[in-house]
DNA sequence: CTGAAAGCGCTTACAG
DNA sequence: CTGAAAGCGCTTACAG
């Protein structure tokens, strides 16, 4: 098998010098347009491909990204889709790593990937330590290091960042159960190192807080685990006298669980226990109750993220956020409807 | 910021030449092991790292494998962090491509991946036509393009190939519910492009025949989609005396489904239909019924598939497989234990 | 056991 | 608008 063709074969081909098929490859440099015509038309007939090694070492760049991931949850592989789709047509080229393990861990692991000098930017799927991320100067600026952005992560005032830890749609889970009549709720929470888990947890404390003038109470947030199992112990924890009681769950796993408490308590839901998911998995549409849940359009979280990824890399301000991915579907499990509630309360 | 140590300047401040360094650095050639010391530790003062694009020029190796995914299976995240692990302990770095679309659509793209000589080898978890595979030859026999493995796929004889494919466990789940007094089965497939769906409904046929004359019979096989709506669909397809009928469901969420509409024609589960899933997703151990499942090391699944992929890229023969990554858990929706069926039937 | 030298395939000032 | 030439940072025969 030949060796596979170079610039300098094309050059030789299209009669021109080596410069000139980079000017026409690349589009830099001045070139007219018939001898780039010519060159891009060699180079197609024998098949050119640019060495991309070559081509990295000459220009200092690599080119490539990493997306770290873990492997607890699945939903990351959309996100990783969507990342990798903007990435790409940026023209960078994107490696994964699976990270799993404590904070401490992942923290280590992530500087580690920085100062290999491997990547020109690293977006990070999985909690890590907040030491790590250069992304928190929202001007964009930079110092030496390679920039590190997490999908989900605070800012300096503690405002919750990236989409996936937008949880304002748990304000519209309450206030609409509330409105349906419910007057004590509690929550199952996720782990406190995930940003949004911590953002739906305080979105929920402050949505009940601020309906406490109507006579609204929380039990309490319990949990602590993107499990069903802790779903189910949560259910287990509420009081006797707890239903008629909303619970929203981190998300459906955890909601799944709770179903099944209720249903051990001997509790029916939706009519004493009103359940709320979030994620949106498909058999989540198929439990019974069918599970009231939140949809989240993780492709579009991940290309997003990786917008501001490239922001950084571009010393750009980061991106104005383009509207919410997240909707509400509701579902038999808090009674149907958006006035669900209320048929529950008055059933 | 000054630019990063290269090869260069460790051999200057080792007092050595840049081939030994080399040497040092990649255990080639011969060199002693108080010189070979000396430059590892120059090298980790000033924290060279080897720039891998003029490696990779010098050795005419990419060093870059491509593992091909799609945003359909959750799972998949898994399978690829197995993969990667693997690829990265054998020097590889691995770039992830999320391909839909239809087969001949996924058939082009990695085509072109294979075209692009960007990779050394590609290992797809996505169906593709067979075509565009170099795994058929069990030989391990190369032609000069760039190999491309697939996760799960056929061999020459028809034999399903690749850990995920293999659906062993459907025999077991069908002998038990046999054995347990069913004698009517039904299967709901997944979409007949995948080689695990068309292996499960493969074995499904098989063991059902096995035990015609035992008065097993089968009502047909259902579905052709990885989908909940699919699987609640097949149930509302079984004739009204179905009853007692045992369900194989291609997946757990298929399963779900199948539970849905088994509850909405009025039947109960176990009692009237039993139903069982795969993959183990953690909600079906917390769905009511609790899903007989079958669990699946999806991780390992991964290696395996890598493993693959690097023996055919060194020539080798395919690795013999190591046992089954496949258990089943017997739970609620069977009528429990593996006894299960028994029970139920007696109810 | 070690060093001097060539060259992998690009891109980019620079000169014309 | 185009070409000749240098050089990115490695590895690898080859010579000693």
């Amino acid at each position: 098998m030949p060796n596979p063709p170079t610039s300098r074969d094309v050059a030789r081909l299209a009669g021109v010098s080596q410069a000139t098929v980079s000017y026409a490859l690349t589009g830099r440099g001045t070139i007219s347009a018939t001898t780039r015509e010519r060159v891009l038309q060699v180079a197609a007939s024998i098949g050119y491909r640019p060495n991309l090694a070559a081509r990295s070492m000459r220009t200092r760049r690599t080119g490539q990204l990493a997306v770290v991931t873990g492997t607890v949850l699945d939903h990351q592989l959309r996100v990783l889709t969507g990342a990798g789709e903007v990435a790409e047509a940026a023209g960078y080229a994107v490696r994964t790593h699976s990270i799993d393990g404590t904070v401490e861990h992942r923290t280590d692991r992530v500087r580690e990937l920085a100062a290999s000098r491997q990547y020109e930017g690293i977006l990070t799927l999985v909690p890590v330590g907040a030491d790590a991320l250069t992304d928190r100067a929202a001007t964009g600026e930079r110092d030496g290091g390679t920039p590190v952005v997490a999908e989900a992560t605070f800012d300096e005032q503690m405002r919750s960042l990236g989409d996936l830890a937008d949880a304002t749609a748990v304000r519209e889970l309450v206030d609409a159960l509330a409105a349906a009549g419910f007057r004590r709720f509690a929550h199952v929470a996720g782990p406190a190192q995930y940003a949004s888990a911590r953002a739906r947890r305080d979105v929920y404390l402050a949505s009940v807080e601020r309906l406490a003038g109507a006579g609204v109470t929380s039990l309490g947030v319990l949990g602590g685990e993107w499990s069903a199992e802790s779903g189910r112990l949560a259910a287990h924890a509420l009081p006797d006298d707890a239903p008629p009681v909303a619970v929203i769950a981190a998300n459906d796993t955890v909601a799944a669980g709770v179903l099944r408490g209720v249903g051990e308590r001997g509790w029916t839901a939706p009519g004493d226990v009103a359940v709320t998911g979030w994620d949106d998995v498909e058999i989540g549409a198929h439990l019974t109750p069918s599970l009231t849940t939140v949809a989240v359009d993780f492709t579009e979280a991940g290309r997003r993220a990786m917008h501001r990824l490239l922001a950084v890399l571009r010393g750009e301000p980061r991106p104005t956020t383009d509207g919410p991915i997240h909707r509400v579907v509701w579902r038999e499990s808090t009674g149907g409807g958006r006035d669900a509630g209320q048929r529950v309360r008055s059933a």
